[in-house]
DNA sequence: CCCTTACCGATAAAAGTTCTCAATAGCATG
DNA sequence: CATGCTATTGAGAACTTTTATCGGTAAGGG
């Protein structure tokens, strides 16, 4: 399981600890895009003893080695998510989760290359607006 | 001068002082897409006994008036932008200067809630990279 | 099984932002 | 122009999110 994963860590001369498993199941396990915090509180009841500065160590660890991605929404507060195909988010304002866009187009950072002449490596496209559970609560905007 | 500004803070029942002026001069005069910090660093020289609190109060009513914009790019800062119409950022991965991209497309909100039913107010689209400074110093990548 | 060292938990510290509160100053009114 | 109401200010405490420190622990190679 997770295969991937291990060789990764391996390669990069990362060790194997239940706690990275388990801080990376616990991105992987909330599809909610959570922040460092929710993730501490997801993983603390299969491992109490967990610090929270294990959980942003190996955050911070699984995102360098290309296993995790960040995502910035909300004012200071860095979420993460463990989809690594190229795909855009939707960011509802109301109850501020963040949830998965399919689409994607590499076209979109062609043409901004060919008409700035920058130098590109990515882009991030994010779509703001009510939920469908938000919208039900507070239909007013 | 700022007569929209003025009047917009007017409506809304917010005085106009001194402090609240210059801090969205600041914001206006920094095309850089300035933090709070920046921000207070550009005002003091005028203002020398202004607060940081007073600036973030400040950052924080004018854009619940609408009057400036957030954005979020890198982890845990929040940068402002005095430019108020559609557009794009471009965001320099290794100096962290954010600049804007004249072009935007309504479009893409359409398309994207046609497809998912979903109530759309807003997308941001972020493009990363190198900018032509950074580049010619460490053309690496 | 042993040794090296990456990693852990606990805690302090740093960075960014918001809150509290007494004093001040916009500005509407007379 | 003087007065009163109250939004705003400056200073600092407090809060939130994230990172650094450090002695002890355990992963994993030999």
């Amino acid at each position: 399981m997770q295969a991937v994963l291990v060789d990764q860590l391996r390669k990069a001369n990362r060790r194997i600890t239940v706690q990275r498993m388990q801080v990376f199941e616990g991105v992987k396990g909330l599809d909610s895009h959570p922040s460092a915090l929710e993730v501490f509180e997801a993983v603390k009841p299969r491992l109490p003893s967990i610090s929270l500065a294990t959980v942003y160590r190996n955050l911070h660890i699984l995102r360098l080695e290309g296993l995790l991605r960040e995502i910035h929404c909300d004012r200071g507060i860095t979420r993460f998510d463990s989809n690594l195909s190229e795909h855009y988010h939707f960011h509802c304002t109301s109850c501020q989760r963040v949830s998965d866009v399919p689409s994607y187009s590499r076209e979109i950072e062609r043409s901004f290359s060919e008409k700035t002449g920058l130098h590109i490596s990515g882009h991030h496209l994010t779509f703001q607006g009510l939920c469908n559970d938000c919208l039900k609560v507070e239909p007013s905007r």
